[in-house]
DNA sequence: CTCCAAGGTGTACGTCGTACACCCACTGTG
DNA sequence: CACAGTGGGTGTACGACGTACACCTTGGAG
């Protein structure tokens, strides 16, 4: 029988975020990680403070799974490329957005992320003021995410649709569109780049016509 | 000693709704709302199946809170003016925002909601397919709520900023542009609007093009 | 060899959601 | 008036959960 390595932080982190891989964030608990490193559940807390900071640590070991910036470009598609690799880093981790979403303030590494992009902007020319304000607009965007107000493809054993007519009528538009994919579930990938490109179009026309949310102070 | 009428769904669902108002979401346990109605537990068991369907009904009787869309108008400032009343509504119980997200199918309330804005969009002039992207470009945010990244106004005893100068610059600016609020936090109502007419502006804009995300077929 | 600290263990407490059996007070029926 | 039935509040209990605290073990430094 192999006596496994001696626990650390890493090893804890990096289990953690397999396990919540494969059997999602609430399904998640001390015990269970600690089962699948054959250790008492009380082990883990030499290594990790509590269940918020072992979150905070595997979510810092996922952000910074994001490429880095590429070499100099537009501002324009250097945060959409550095923002659809956050989305790939979030889609090969479901419970990332959630574990977000639940935790109050952001992490080092996601603060280093967030100042980077910030960085691309404002060197693109973006001002200060606007681009403070593209940081809101963008939210949770910027990581590559949104929450979805439906689940996709559980079409399945929907409820009666026909109070909504309209819903219907758009969730037939989408399956009409992509027949390809049997289920008829939306193009995800799409819909981001769509709102993305919409966001990202409307911010450049406001930085093109020196737009501020400040009044201009004369004299 | 009065007798506290009886229990029934009504009720719980309201007491729920303050209960949650007052100390959060992930305070509000069913034993809690128990003691609040002055009865044990399982008694809550006979009007609600189980917590999640709570929080279900909870959300129901929130989301009917928002205005109706008022008489007829143009789609946008329609729209927008529904959105801005669910925010009002999400601002009223903090915690609904982070309820809806933890659900994972949409309420009757919540899809009567979304047809009705499905329902204004097409009547202004918006194709099924561009509505149907349109709603999922809006995402959480035609609830009225996005989540924001970084908790606003926890700038007390900040971690060491320093490493990112961005950000720290950018947060320097907002707390220029509104001094007028002494703590220097966002103007979320700004923001949120702000985000909001970056899409509306651009969705007007693919409208009048007569953008698709389908190929025209012809023959 | 000795000592000490880092790290794994065992037990225990207080919380949670909720299954299940109970019982009681009311109501409609004869 | 008797009585059964049922809707609704009760009590107990179980198996999770996070984690405080005291304990023990081990491996490397001196």
């Amino acid at each position: 029988m192999v006596k496994t390595l001696r626990l650390n932080r890493d090893r804890v982190l990096r289990a953690a975020i397999e396990l919540a891989d494969e059997i999602g964030l609430e399904q998640l608990s001390m015990r269970r990680l600690a089962q699948e490193l054959d250790v008492v559940p009380m082990a883990l807390y030499k290594h990790v403070a509590n269940k918020d900071e072992l979150i905070d640590g595997m979510l810092d070991m996922i952000v910074t799974e994001i490429d880095p910036p590429g070499p100099g470009a537009e501002w324009k598609p250097a945060v959409r490329q550095r923002i659809l690799s956050a989305r790939r880093a979030m889609l090969r981790h479901r419970w990332a957005s959630r574990a977000i979403e639940m935790r109050q303030a952001p992490t080092p590494a996601i603060l280093a992320y967030l100042n980077s992009v910030i960085g691309i902007l404002r060197a693109g020319g973006l001002s200060a003021n606007l681009t403070h304000h593209v940081m809101h607009a963008l939210g949770s965007r910027v990581l590559g995410f949104t929450q979805e107000l439906y689940t996709p493809g559980d079409a399945r054993e929907a409820p009666d649709m026909t109070p909504f007519p309209h819903v219907l009528e758009i969730a037939m538009a989408a399956a009409h569109e992509n027949d390809s994919i049997v289920g008829g579930g939306c193009d995800d990938q799409f819909e981001f780049e769509f709102a993305l490109d919409v966001l990202l179009d409307g911010f450049e026309r406001l930085k093109d016509q020196n737009w501020t949310s400040t009044p201009i102070r004369y004299g």
